[in-house]
DNA sequence: AGGCCGATCCTCT
DNA sequence: GAGGATCGGCCTA
């Protein structure tokens, strides 16, 4: 098995609120090893969802009503992953924020797929989505639920998981990419606080998902990090 | 490019 | 019992 490039990120980058972490969690590498290999992308657009002790409280954040059986691992250690099942056919994954007891979180929104194992992690990530051989471009991560698909991720096994364990399987990595320009804008497909400018994406790169005025920076501003 | 629709089931009220 | 942090197909333009 290869060994993947960069280092894993410190506990600390993930115990501050979300809305904070999320924008420098892009360009980080996501790397799922898997018996048939790596399986892995660079993360081009995430979303934050702030915990209830924010004021305002987020409402359109699964911890908006306090813990419940589903959204436990949100009120647990930072840098954890959150997984859940989404109309019954899709997951979509979290990255935990805040110290422990405090529920901020971010949503892998999604990735440019890489092929750190050679293409058979590209063909692999083309076969979990159900896609015709030599697929290899953006439709394989371009959307969370599809990130889930292609990168072979669900709830059973994934949620809770430790991203910055180096024996995890799952496993969330820094190569030294470089951001310095963020897009942000309002957040998709939710129906609470959809003024909220808490999507946050690499400009103008071809894997960010979502219609057109939201990708073309025609919505929302820019912003400089680091 | 944009809008509508159905699939499908888990979670919480 | 209702609704959901989605996706892909199909429609119109």
């Amino acid at each position: 098995m290869p060994q993947p490039p960069g280092g894993l990120l410190p506990r600390a980058f993930f115990e501050a609120p979300a809305d904070q972490v999320a924008p420098r969690l892009l360009g980080k590498l996501l790397v799922h090893a898997t018996a048939s290999g790596l399986l892995a992308g660079r993360i081009v657009e995430v979303e934050a969802y702030l915990g209830p002790h924010n004021d305002p409280p987020d409402p359109a954040a699964h911890s908006y009503r306090g813990p419940t059986p589903r959204n436990s691992v949100l009120f647990g250690p930072a840098g954890r992953a959150y997984v859940y099942s989404i109309y019954g056919r899709y997951f979509c994954m979290n990255v935990c924020c805040e110290p422990e007891g405090q529920a901020g979180c971010v949503l892998l929104r999604a990735l440019e797929p890489l092929a750190l194992a050679g293409d058979s992690g590209l063909a692999q990530m083309a076969l979990n989505r159900g896609l015709a051989q030599g697929e290899h471009g953006c439709k394989l991560t371009s959307g969370p639920s599809r990130l889930c698909q292609a990168l072979a991720l669900s709830r059973l096994v994934h949620n809770g998981l430790d991203l910055l364990d180096p024996d995890s399987p799952l496993q969330l990595r820094d190569d030294g990419y470089p951001v310095h320009e963020v897009l942000v804008t309002p957040r998709i497909g939710i129906k609470h606080a959809v003024d909220w400018l808490l999507r946050f994406a690499l400009p103008g790169h071809d894997c960010v998902s979502g219609p057109a005025k939201m990708t073309k920076g025609l919505i929302g501003k820019r912003i400089f990090i680091r």
